[in-house]
DNA sequence: AGTGCTTATCGTCAGGCAGACGACTATGAT
DNA sequence: ATCATAGTCGTCTGCCTGACGATAAGCACT
């Protein structure tokens, strides 16, 4: 039987990469301007279309790479490297989502750990991280007292799934390592969870439970004081991947 | 600026629904025969394309109707009625998935209770419910003896991962009262976790849980002894969503 | 050297929840 | 009447968590 191409509408297919960091105590997207119409100027989430070739991980590998340099590595590869973490998030496909055409949207999240500054065809205006809350507020100010516009599109959707899906994740997965460095203490790892979940998480319990949990943290033998105080080990991320019990977001 | 159509490479898109439901101790999907090449015989998960005007839920809800006239409700809206439960699931957009041409599919998952017989544009063959175990198996022997031919496309993948969202999603929020008549028994629920989960769970503690989880039971006042032996209370599903502490799947 | 500040790490204790399992209840079937 | 079946209520014990005291080991001052 013939293939007939009257028998469907034809789609574009894009992917848009939600990319989360922690900075300075706060969650953090990778945001870029708009330099066309629609929504020129505007805030919105990295992304393009996906090539006649491509499958949809390996568009948003391309992405990301093309953004930030990042190379991801799947899920099912344990190493680390610098690479960041990738997973499919959502689709979406609202026909009126984009004003030109019918685009399919497929959303990738993307965790990675602290980066210098972003670079989007080397021009450093167009590229940005900002706090999620500051992208998510619609018509607000800024924290530099300037309006700031809602994201373009409905990447402020996206963005709002991608920050849930990390919040819950890390609750019963090890995914909160893939915001550390190589390297990193029970503190640096402690201080993410408080920043993805905006709240303050006792020390000690902390330390006892990730400690305590198998496969979750090995000690590499060194130390360090990049935060003050007493030295503290160092720790890799172990293989375990799944958080059995999982860590507990406290109430409110 | 102009809209170029020769920037992107166009796309078919579609939607593929795993639908299932627990029937005889079993966790079972809806599976219909395909009439046409590819895979011309093969059993394939329902599906279609999306059409130009339509959100993705809307043509998955569409779908739905069309294969198994259920109402599908959005997980919004509390009210269960006679409709499933339906949700996205992922996309899946490998170039060769399909050898006809570049297709995008964007699977959806759907909880149903026990339905009498599925239909099909009326072609009783053409549709069935199917354990998902020997929807799984790749080239082995169905219960009757029959070999089983991998089902369609790559859609022994896409049935996995629905099958393993439905099993981890049970733990942790009251979908699985999705898949219960509106009123139901404790022991109802519990065979559900059992389907689903493929193990045994104690009654007493089983029972305990769910009555003292707020707001997922909530009682109707009526009892049954469709289930044999001591009358048991009849219950609805309550307004609670998340299950807090989740439902724990035993290990092993 | 000592003082104070910071962060890391170990310990203790009480409350809550889950697994194991005993006991009792209320139906229908034989 | 007896049995089989399924539902419901309790008890006990061990584990995990939250709250929080106490100590350790660096750095920045004086």
């Amino acid at each position: 039987m013939p293939y007939d191409p009257s028998a469907f509408p034809p789609f574009a297919v894009t992917v848009d990469l939600v990319v989360l960091t922690v900075r300075r105590h706060a969650l953090c997207a990778l945001a870029v301007r708009r330099g066309e119409q629609p929504f020129q100027g505007r805030w919105a989430l990295p992304g393009g279309f996906v090539r006649s070739d491509e499958d949809l991980a390996q568009a948003a590998e391309r992405e990301l790479a093309e953004e930030t340099g990042l190379c991801a590595h799947d899920p099912s590869a344990p190493a680390q490297g610098n690479g960041a973490h990738l997973e499919q998030l959502a689709t979406y496909g609202d026909p009126k989502r984009d004003p030109r055409m019918r685009v399919v949207s497929v959303a990738h999240l993307a965790l990675a750990p602290d980066l210098p500054a972003p670079k989007a065809g080397g021009d450093a205006n167009s590229a940005r991280w900002a706090p999620v809350e500051e992208l998510l507020q619609q018509g607000g100010y800024g924290r530099d007292g300037e309006p700031v516009a809602p994201l373009a599109f409905d990447h402020a959707q996206i963005l709002a799934d991608g920050v849930e899906r990390a919040r819950s994740k890390i609750e019963y997965s090890s995914l909160a390592t893939a915001f550390c460095p190589p390297e990193f203490t029970v503190g640096e790892l402690r201080r993410v969870y408080e920043a993805v979940w905006g709240v303050a998480l006792d020390p000690r319990n902390f330390h006892r439970k990730v400690t305590g949990t198998p496969g979750f943290l090995v000690p590499t033998g060194g130390t360090t004081t990049r935060q003050g105080g007493r030295p503290a080990q160092l720790f890799r991320a172990g293989g375990a991947t799944l958080l059995n019990p999982p860590m507990l977001r406290p109430e409110v």
